[in-house]
DNA sequence: TTGCTCCTCACGTCACGTGAGGTGGC
DNA sequence: TTGCTCCTCACGTCACGTGAGGTGGC
């Protein structure tokens, strides 16, 4: 009672590469500095990954690929998660509602943060794209003018 | 005639540092790359930047920082950019008709490749957005069960 | 002249890449 | 048993950070 049905930690780490697209030294690195364990080991020895250490590897991907964080601070964001999580299934014996609440407002905030910085990054591809498609528009010019013609691949729109 | 009115190169390199938040290291490594060099030198050998350099700076970074670029990469779509902007400019001499509209090719599909990938990047931070709301709401649940109150700081449109 | 900024080495660091040499598991 | 994958060192690399020691310019 209580307790969350285990997933199986089946996955081996040259699968779990191949999936998220990073190798399996940069897996073994993350260990190393503490960001994700695989759930469980073979007999002798070899990684074995579940679904959640998947979600959880795609989550610090994305937070340093896609939002330019070092691996320290998406170390102490993945702390301030975990808290959380200790939090919300931790009835009795739990801290006290002055811890709770402290760590929730921890929470809170880093998903501000990160709300903001979102928005940000999605204004940089904006102008991005804008200063992109104005210089589409003169490499067009260029070619009218030369009398040359350029080929127009169709730009996948997603 | 047909000469473009050169632009001062008095700008210092802590202040280009500065207004683009690198550091001055940064700028003397992409030197050292062939990325971008100051239009210009003191007679004691400090660099001297002009505007157009400062735009060349800020184009790298957003190659590498907002769409995950490593500097050889930019360094090769400088060099197709810079080509362009040389048969652009260059009527008398110029190279073979062949020639140039292999260069202007390159340009329009390295154009066509980059603003694919600024889509996909702004559809996985709207994903990321999508996330970032749903567990703001679930953090809010917590609160409310545990009857705790967080403070929400205004999250900044942009 | 004083103080700040600039210069060039050059070693350190972060996030991995890339073998070396050996053991594991369908 | 064979082949592929995994393991742990450990050195290399890219994009800088960070002084060391010295010269430049308003």
């Amino acid at each position: 009672m209580g307790s969350v049905p285990k997933q199986p930690a089946d996955l081996r780490i040259g699968e779990v590469a191949r999936r998220l697209g990073v190798s399996t030294r940069t897996l073994r690195y993350y260990e190393e500095l503490g960001l994700v364990a695989p759930s469980d080991r073979s007999p002798g020895g070899s990684r074995r990954y579940a679904e959640v250490d998947v979600e959880r590897i795609v989550h610090i991907r994305e937070l340093q690929q896609v939002l330019g964080f070092d691996l320290d601070q998406i170390g102490q964001m993945l702390e301030a998660e975990d808290r959380l999580d200790v939090l919300r299934t931790e009835y009795r014996n739990g801290p006290s509602a002055k811890r709770q609440a402290a760590i929730l407002q921890e929470c809170v905030d880093l998903n501000q943060r990160l709300q903001a910085l979102v928005g940000r990054k999605m204004g940089q591809l904006e102008g991005m794209l804008a200063e992109l498609k104005a210089k589409a528009r003169r490499y067009e010019e260029v070619a009218a003018e030369k009398g040359l013609d350029v080929h127009h691949t169709a730009v996948p729109s997603r």
